[in-house]
DNA sequence: GCCATGACGTTCC
DNA sequence: GGGAACGCCATGG
């Protein structure tokens, strides 16, 4: 909420009209993209202090999961689903969207294959201890 | 100036 | 592949 003034955010807001139709980015590549890498929820923040006509495509941007998170606002998923769906995205039974196909890849990488950072850096930073 | 909240991400098991 | 916990940063009161 808060609702804020967006001024600094016209660099997130580039990056996200940067977009093709039919691709989805996750709020932490919009918030690299906009030189805030661990900035990712006030991209979110952000977009939600957008107004549906500032000609801004935030309905291309979802959450790394590739879900529509939109806490507490279900219209507003609703819509970008929507949205989604008429820009040739599909949607899995579970509501999440295949980032590894519909995921927007800025640096042209090969079609079909993304470098991927699920389960791999796993002895990099332990020390975070997110868990017992 | 400090505390609480929030369209999230990443790491760990 | 999925669930839980910690972390970051900015806005508001």
């Amino acid at each position: 909420m808060k609702t804020g003034d967006a001024s600094g955010w016209e660099p997130v807001y580039r990056v996200v009209r940067r977009i093709p139709a039919g691709r989805v980015a996750s709020y932490g590549q919009i918030a690299a993209l906009a030189g805030m890498p661990r900035a990712a929820r006030q991209v979110g923040y952000a977009l939600h202090a957008l107004d549906a006509q500032t000609g801004v495509p935030w309905h291309r941007v979802v959450n790394a999961q590739g879900r529509i998170s939109a806490r507490g606002a279900v219209e507003i998923g609703g819509l970008q689903r929507s949205r989604l769906e008429a820009e040739g995205i599909s949607f899995e039974p579970g509501g999440r969207i295949d980032l590894a196909r519909f995921g927007w890849r800025p640096r042209a990488v090969a079609p079909g294959r993304v470098p991927d950072s699920s389960k791999r850096a796993r002895a990099v930073r332990r020390s975070r201890g997110g868990q017992a």
